[in-house]
DNA sequence: CCGTATCCTGACTGATACTG
DNA sequence: CAGTATCAGTCAGGATACGG
């Protein structure tokens, strides 16, 4: 589907993107990454986090809380992950023509 | 072993960089990359050939040859990969420091 | 020189249901 | 809410040897 991508897992880049505007919870993670099982979504952010990438925090509450946010290595990785992005939906188009042919 | 890598397979964008100063040979870009094999470079070669990123000639010659070398589309995506390359070079340490605890 | 053929392994992805 | 358990399936990646 999409031509490459980036990060060791399939959804590592697209998460990271998600990360970027502050922390999010497991559930908020899940609405824009509805396509990934939350088993994938897991696999994946277990790996970001081991790598350093993400910070995982467990909140102590009635209600359990669970928050994810990008370190400052994993922020210092949006700039290429931007220019990917950026590069995908220029040449989209392009993109396509070449896999019908 | 890399923290996260660009295209669909795992070796595209260090081939595009291999062909990023012209054309280059079968041959030739086995040099660089001495750890792939040949089915392997060949697969990659292929499918980048399929969706628009590399134009393979071949010459017919007595002694057979054949090139590869950058489309424009291909060479559009340089950009995009050096950030990326970049970024590792950058963060190389961090990341081994990362894996290992 | 430029690849294919074959065989193999395990990493990655996934749906679905269930739990503390 | 935030995951895990289970059961699979696909497919990229790789070693090695051979072919036009």
């Amino acid at each position: 589907m999409l031509p490459f991508r980036i990060g060791a897992d399939k959804w590592a880049g697209l998460v990271i993107r998600c990360l970027e505007d502050g922390p999010r919870r497991f559930s908020e993670l899940r609405v824009p990454l509805a396509r990934v099982s939350p088993k994938v979504l897991t696999q994946s952010l277990r790996t970001l986090e081991r790598d350093g990438f993400v910070l995982r925090t467990e909140y102590d509450e009635p209600v359990r809380r669970v928050t994810y946010e990008l370190t400052e290595l994993g922020r210092s990785l949006l700039g290429p992950i931007r220019a990917v992005c950026e590069w995908t939906s220029e040449h989209w188009d392009e993109l396509l023509d070449a896999r019908e042919s």
